[in-house]
Formats: C-alpha cells, structure tokens, sequence
RNA sequence: UCCUGAGUAGCUCAACGGUAGAGCAUUCGGCUGUUAACCGAAGGGUUGUAGGUUCGAAUCCUACCUCAGGAGCCA
C-alpha cells in the first residue's frame, strides 16, 4: 500500500511510490499517452499513463476518464521540467471512485463562462484554481487580522448578531421575527456593542458577519459581509489611525509571504503590495475637497465622497491614503466632533489604492455624556434605546475609538479582483441568495 | 429605486429584414510529450416571454422577465 499524499508535498517524494487522492482537473490523450490532471485543494499535478505500462483496462477507463471524476491516483513522483509544477506522476495504478456521467458532464468546461453561469454554478466554481487562490488569500488575511490582534493585547469579544434597533438609524437593516410579535434585525455593526467590551477589557475586537439591506448594486458591495471591529479605551483619533495602518501593513506582508503561489495564479501585480510599507498619507477632509475640485470632481464641502472621487485621490498614491476630519453632519451621532471644529467630526476613513476605495472606517467616539445626549436627540433617534449605551459615559467615561474593515473590500485589494463577489464563498448579493 | 447595456446550442459568441453558424463541452475515430493539445466525423436550437409591424422577424416596435455595469448609500 503507497503512502498517500497530498500535490503539495510531492517534491519530497520524488521518486518514491504514492497515492493521491483527487478530482480530474482536465485530460489530454495522444494515441497510447494520456495526460490527466490531477487536482486535490492543494494543487495540480500532471500524471502520466502509457499504454505499454498498464494493464488494456486500466488505460481504456482512464483515456476516456470525464472531468471532475474522483479517483486514487498511485504511481512514482518525478521532477520533470516540462511540468509547471515541476513534478509529474507516473500512473501505475487508478482506483475510480465516481466516474462524472457523460449524459450530464460537469458544466465547467476549460473554456470562459459568463458571471451570471458561474455564479450559479458557485459551489463547482470553487473548485477552479482562480477561486481556490482567492479563499486561501482570504483566509491568510483573516489569520493576519487574528494575529495581529491577539499579539497586541486585544480580546476577542464577539457582539450578537440579533438586535433590537438600529445601531445608527441610517442604514437599511434585515428584519426577522423574534418570538412572540417582537421584531429584531441582523447586525449592521458590533461597534457599540464592542464600546461596552473595550471598557471591561480594555482593548477588543470583534470579527463577524454584518449584514445590509441596502439595495446597492455594485461590485462594493455585498449585503452579508464580515468585518472586523476593534475598539479601545484610551485611544484617541491618531491611536486609530496608527492602530488601523499598522494593521492593515502587517496584513499585506503576511499575504507575500506566504501566499506568492496564490498571488501568481491571480496575476497579481505584487510591486503594487510591496509599496505598502507604512507612512499612508494622511489627508484632512478639507485638503480632499480641494485636491478633488484641482482634478476636476464637482463635489462641494459638506457632501460624502463618490466613488468616482475615491478613485481620483488614491490613484495619487502608490499606498492607501487616509482621509479624516469629516463635516460632523454626514458622520454617526456617536462620532466626537473636533473641540476645535465642532462642525468636523473625528473619524478617519482608510481608501485603499488602484480606486479600490474605501476598506476602513472608525474614529473616535463620543464620551462626554451631555454632548451624546445632544447628538442622539439631534438625529431623532430614541433615548431610552440607548440607555445602556449612555452608561458607558456615567460610569467612568473615557476618551475611546475604533475602526471597522470590511474583509471582503480588502480580499478584492490584495488580490486585485474586479469585484468583491469572488472574494466569499457563498457571496449574499441584491437579487443573489443562491446557491 | 433610477440610468445604461445584454438575453441565439450545455457554455462563450457570430449572423443585424430573406433557409440559424463557429469554438469549447459530449460521443465515435486518429496520434507515445500534450500544456485551455491537435486532426477528422456525429448528435445538439419554438433565437428570454407575450403581443405588434411586415409577403417574410433572431434582426424593427411595445410591455414584461432575467442578468450585468453604474448612481444614490455604504465596509
């Protein structure tokens, strides 16, 4: 019995006898030669079986092998330079588990397919290399995002996906029954929750599913979407900002690291990662505005930036660029205005390059127990649905804040896709629940 | 919700008022080094739906459906 391996541990079998179990990724054949692929979640390999060197009933079954069949592949590994992995496998034996039914063939042929087949097909399109580098970049992004949190002295405090009001009554929220005619809605955002968690801990983070009911249609956005948030006490707007940039350069050094493979099959332009070292521009709103209106953009102080508009300013910089001090009424009622400028709010939005945008935003909060009062009561919003959130300012209030980043927005940066349905296995869209 | 564009073979597209075609996929045949292999053959279509104009509609018009891109809103 060959020992069985996965393709990404073949260079240290060569010339050794093994086993891998796969799926056939595609199939050449060439008389008494054929070429299957193998492919197993970790790779590719190129087997190779000669008719002159298996038994006729072994050769018959594997020329006219369907794609997507599963089988146990035995044979010797062999450096090969002709291979673009380097490696071939020289069949000695096939187990077939489930030979693919030619009458309905797997519909993924090796040929280009449109996004609406794909998208329906998603649970076979994951199993394409160009996706499978995409899940595994997403996922060295979420280690990195773990990692440099819980290296730096931040708990993981997850907040609760049902609630009972709006976070911040702008948005759109999904409604659902809870019990007895109550209603509740899907989380929009952990971050108040996570104020309540920064003053038992000090500094947290939270890190999960955030779900929007607005009717966007563009490749931003997704109506269920994973974010991270963390939030610490004692840190004021410049702390986010170092927290935020510090973060966000350890993430794409992580991603170089240990996923150049990954990058490779996307063709990612990796000069691009490289320049993310540290030193992100640091713009004011104001200083935006005026950049903005020199490059053409009609936008007027007080208004929100466009998309067209976030695409002008970071195509300026080789690294993200971070905006803040943004007028105080296009901001959350909980955002602390600038004492100097009260009509200037301190957050800070992180706009990632090559107009991919806005990946973060946070600030700092308010914690004067008056000023919050005044701001709830100015946006409408009920006091008695923030009474608990008003405690945090009566028992020991402290000067806090704290950023948000959207995994997927930075999953599209760091691998430069066009939009940000790839970058989830199962993307939740406007008009897109299934599969 | 609004604006723009697109729906033709399983898939990607061509034909743009006059008998609906190619590549890939599938089947059969050929090839001992193929790299989205190649060569030959076969099967595969109420042209998104419903009306209308016309001698004649995939093609022109209307409505609806579906999808894509963008706007607003946002991470």
């Amino acid at each position: 019995m060959a020992k069985r391996i996965c393709i990404r541990e073949a260079a240290q079998y060569v010339d050794q006898t093994v086993s891998i179990p796969g799926w056939l990724y595609n199939l050449r054949k060439s008389g008494k030669i054929v070429f299957p692929i193998l492919r197993d979640g970790t790779g590719l390999i190129q087997c190779v079986a000669l008719k002159s060197s298996l038994p006729e009933d072994v050769f018959e079954s594997l020329k006219h092998l369907t794609q997507e069949s599963s089988l146990i592949v035995t044979g010797r590994i062999r450096a090969e330079a002709r291979a673009a992995s380097g490696y071939e496998l020289d069949v000695e034996a096939v187990e077939i588990l489930q030979k693919v039914s030619e009458e309905d063939p797997y519909p993924i042929t090796p040929k280009e397919h449109g996004v609406e087949f794909l998208m329906d097909h998603r649970h076979l399109w994951l199993r394409s290399q160009r996706q499978n580098a995409i899940i595994r970049v997403r996922h060295e992004i979420i280690t990195a995002v773990r990692n440099y949190f819980d290296s730096h002295g931040f708990t993981l405090v997850d907040t609760p996906i049902f609630t009972p009001a709006a976070c911040e009554g702008t948005t759109t929220l999904f409604e659902v029954n809870y019990f007895d005619d109550e209603k509740a809605y899907l989380s929009q955002s952990g971050q108040l929750y996570s104020e309540a968690t920064a003053m038992a801990f000090g500094k947290v983070y939270c890190f999960g599913p955030t779900f929007r009911a607005e009717k966007s249609k563009t490749r931003r956005h997704l109506t269920e979407f994973w974010m991270v948030e963390p939030e610490m006490a004692f840190a004021d707007l410049e702390e986010v900002k170092r927290v935020a940039e510090e973060m966000v350069v350890y993430i794409v050094g992580r991603v170089l690291e240990n996923r150049k493979e990954e990058l490779k099959v996307l063709e990612r332009d990796t000069s691009k990662l490289e320049a993310v070292t540290g030193g992100f521009p640091r713009l004011s709103y104001d200083d935006a505005i005026k950049n903005l209106q020199e490059h053409g953009s009609e936008i007027q102080w007080g208004s929100d930036l466009g998309g067209g508009d976030e695409t002008i300013l970071t195509q300026q910089f080789a690294q993200p660029i971070m905006v803040d001090r943004f007028p105080t009424a296009i901001k959350a009622f909980y955002m602390q205005p600038d004492p100097e400028r009260p009509e200037v709010a301190m957050g800070v939005d992180v706009l990632a390059p090559e107009g991919y945008g806005e990946i973060i935003g946070g600030g700092q909060r308010i914690h004067d127990p008056e000023l919050l009062l005044r701001r709830i009561d100015e946006h409408g919003l009920p006091r008695e649905a923030f009474n608990w959130y008003i405690d945090l300012r009566k028992y020991g209030t402290v000067p806090h804040g704290g950023f948000g980043m959207g995994i997927e927005r930075c999953v599209a940066w760091i691998c430069g896709l066009e939009h940000v349905r790839e970058t989830i296995a199962f993307p939740r869209m406007l008009y897109r629940l299934r599969p």
